[in-house]
RNA sequence: CGCGGGGUGGAGCAGCCAGGUAGCUCGUCGGGCUCAUAACCCGGAGGUCGCAGGUUCAAAUCCUGCCCCCGCAACCA
């Protein structure tokens, strides 16, 4: 008999930048899913991937002076190394660049069209210039643009449309009567919002920019982002490719994990298209909260930003996997702060886990010359403690097929909290004082040995280094019982095998005194001195202002226009409280030439130009130059 | 009337949908133990469940109103 499926998604990424703990968070949850699915028999398949097209990344690119793809390329290459920094087991990653994808997005669309689910028109909305972004008409904010607050022209653009509006009633019967959203309140949120005041039909082709799947009958057009991201869960199965045998085999997906955020392009939008392809919709999307950061939102000049390769790098991987799922429950926001996470390494894993395998470890070492003994009967406390250890995996099986990871582990804990306990009940040392206790003493070791093996096998789909290292401590070289119907089961692990004391599993993370500084520290500013070859990175030019103007409706920013010697560019700068445009035209300044491009308001920026301000921000002062000095000058 | 989330011992959270003993983790205090990673085990202290009304025999939980906090919208390049 073939094995039972299990398909599980994570969001295609957006591959404009960096990806932050925000993403691995998702990532991770799915992957710990993935692996407790393959261990408890499935066949999975386990798929991420990356969202390439589009005109931020077009634009990022030309900024770049690189084409689109080799921007991407860049850019999904730190990604897939990343997941392969946090141990993400997934068993294909598409990018939506690839052929696969491609070919399958033009028969997708092709076929829609054919149909009449998609049809030709007019997007008549309202467009906003700097933001090079369609509204629709109740999307505007006072009739302003809602990203930027700037007026807005009724423009037209020739597009094609997906008949969302047509899957309206299928779509409400459906998801109202399933479970299909999870968790329940993001459910109420799509009912209440979206679908009763009615959907609108979707615009679905772009002719505005080029970085995109070619419409293939209408050259010009290029599949806006619905159709072409949302299918990379079918097209990486091989749907109407020539090989459909996986899609055959792993649709409909089991789970698509995706943040709060996009959990209405996958409930709405997405069930409406595969309705119109006539597939089977997909069983559950479930939207995972936010990890909030201490001190407010991750930005750069708070200094909070969260780079898992950095935490990785300096706890584990197995270690910060850990926190992720434990720490928060998974359908809500969390906050994440290094405090915590130490916390949590130190006393769930150092002392509770780690502290628990060494001392039994030590135990049969000191008490049996490291051989695990054989048990003889069963007394006191024995009972509760096995049972304990082969009633956990039942509930642990449980909370992982609703996805709560946080409830999984928290009953693992419950277990190793319980063998700890029964240390203190049993209380070896004792025992081995007496010849005669010698019997006792073996069945008490052997349990404790057995608890963790139980847990060594639980605790593998969230830290999948861990079990490894374990199992060689208790000499079970071959990975003896430790299958889940093993783990089921009290006394799999062999005896007569010998116990290898090694490193400490998981160390105490020593909090450095003066807690405030060590948190400085660990944002990466190490001390604040930097190298000459650092500084020698930050390209500072002379640049003449040749116009600046106020940038409407901001209290802060001015828009100049400066000359840089061999170039021209655009910089905003937030000093309009201080200096009026016309004090500024004709100066020079000193500005930032290599810093990486910024939108304000909408509005691109090209670099910064500097200048001092007190504490508050009461007083600023621009740097200038002390005589004039050639236009494009380096400042060093 | 912008949208959303939330206010429960010192910190972080559960409980609320299906009213009836306020629970968990961390911290703290006291004790125990010495196998162990200053760890482990036991016990204690500490709560007007944001405020005010209402429904009810009974409200953290249901209803109404209000206050406050956070995120997003929305600008320190």
């Amino acid at each position: 008999m073939p094995k039972k499926t299990f398909y599980i998604t994570t969001p295609i990424y957006y591959p404009s930048d960096k990806l932050h703990i925000g993403h691995s968070y998702t990532t991770v949850a799915a992957d710990a899913m993935a692996r407790f699915k393959r261990l408890t028999g499935y066949d999975v398949m386990f798929l991420t991937g990356t969202d390439e097209h589009g005109q931020k990344i077009q634009r990022r690119a030309e900024e770049s002076g690189v084409t689109p793809i080799e921007y991407v390329d860049r850019i999904v290459d730190g990604i897939q190394k990343l997941w392969k920094v946090m141990d993400i087991s997934n068993d294909d990653f598409i990018r939506t660049t690839e052929p696969r994808h491609v070919k399958t997005v033009q028969k997708i669309f092709e076929k829609l069209y054919n149909q009449g689910d998609i049809y030709k028109s007019h997007y008549e909305g309202w467009y906003c210039t700097p933001c090079e972004s369609f509204w629709t008409e109740h999307q505007l904010v006072d009739g302003k643009c809602p990203d930027c607050g700037r007026d807005v022209e009724l423009t037209k653009e020739e597009s094609y449309f997906f008949r969302l509006s047509k899957y309206q009633d299928r779509l409400m019967e459906f998801i109202e009567q399933s479970d299909f959203i999870q968790p329940e309140s993001r459910k109420n949120e799509m009912i209440n919002n979206f679908l009763r005041p009615g959907l609108e039909d979707l615009c679905v082709s772009r002719t505005s920019f080029d970085w995109g799947i070619p419409v293939e009958f209408d050259k010009g057009h290029v599949v806006y982002v619905w159709i072409d991201a949302l299918s990379n869960y079918i097209t990486a199965l091989g749907y109407l490719s020539e090989d459909p045998s996986d899609f055959e085999r792993y649709w409909p997906a089991d789970v698509h994990l995706v943040g709060k955020e996009i959990v209405r392009f996958h409930t709405i939008i997405w069930p409406a298209m595969l309705m119109a392809l006539g597939l089977e919709l997909p069983k559950k999307v479930f939207g995972h909260g936010w990890l909030i950061l201490e001190g407010g939102k991750m930005s750069k000049s708070k200094g909070n930003v969260v780079d898992p390769v950095i935490l990785v790098n300096r706890y584990g991987v197995d270690a910060v996997r850990y926190f992720l799922l434990r720490e928060v429950p998974f359908g809500s926001d969390g906050v994440f702060s290094n405090e915590a996470l130490v916390n949590r390494i130190n006393s769930d894993l150092a002392n509770d886990l780690g502290n628990l395998i060494n001392r039994t470890v030590t135990m049969v070492e000191k008490y049996f010359s490291g051989i695990i003994p054989k048990p003889e009967g069963e007394e006191g406390p024995d009972t509760e403690l096995k049972d304990l250890a082969v009633q956990t995996p039942v509930k642990v099986e449980e909370y992982m097929d609703s996805l709560q990871f946080s409830n999984a582990l928290a009953e693992i804990w419950k277990l190793i909290g319980r063998a700890n306990k029964y240390i203190d009940q049993t209380m070896p040392w004792i025992l081995a004082k007496d010849e005669d206790n010698k019997g006792r003493l073996a069945t008490v070791l052997y349990n404790l040995a057995d608890c963790i093996r139980i847990i060594s096998v639980m605790v593998s789909p969230f830290m999948p280094n861990t079990p490894a290292k374990i199992w060689a401590q208790l000499g079970m070289d071959h990975g003896q019982g430790t299958g889940w119907e093993d783990v089921k089961q009290f006394g799999k692990l062999p005896t007569g095998i010998k116990v290898r004391k090694g490193e400490i599993i998981f160390p105490r993370i020593e909090k450095e005194d003066g807690g405030e500084e060590s948190e400085k520290g660990e944002s990466g500013m190490e001390d604040n001195m930097i190298s000459i070859e650092e500084f020698a990175k930050i390209d500072l030019r002379v640049a003449k202002v040749l116009e600046c103007e106020k940038v409407e409706k901001s209290k802060k920013l001015l828009k100049l226009k400066l000359d840089m010697g061999s170039e021209t560019r655009q910089v905003l700068s937030g000093i309009a409280q201080f200096y009026s445009p016309e004090d500024l035209v004709g100066r020079q300044v000193v500005v930032v030439a290599n810093l990486k491009p910024a939108k304000l308001m909408g509005i691109e920026s090209q670099g910064m130009i500097l200048a001092a301000s007190t504490e508050k921000d009461e007083e600023l002062s621009l740097v200038t130059l002390e005589k004039e000095i050639k236009t494009g000058s380096k400042v060093r």
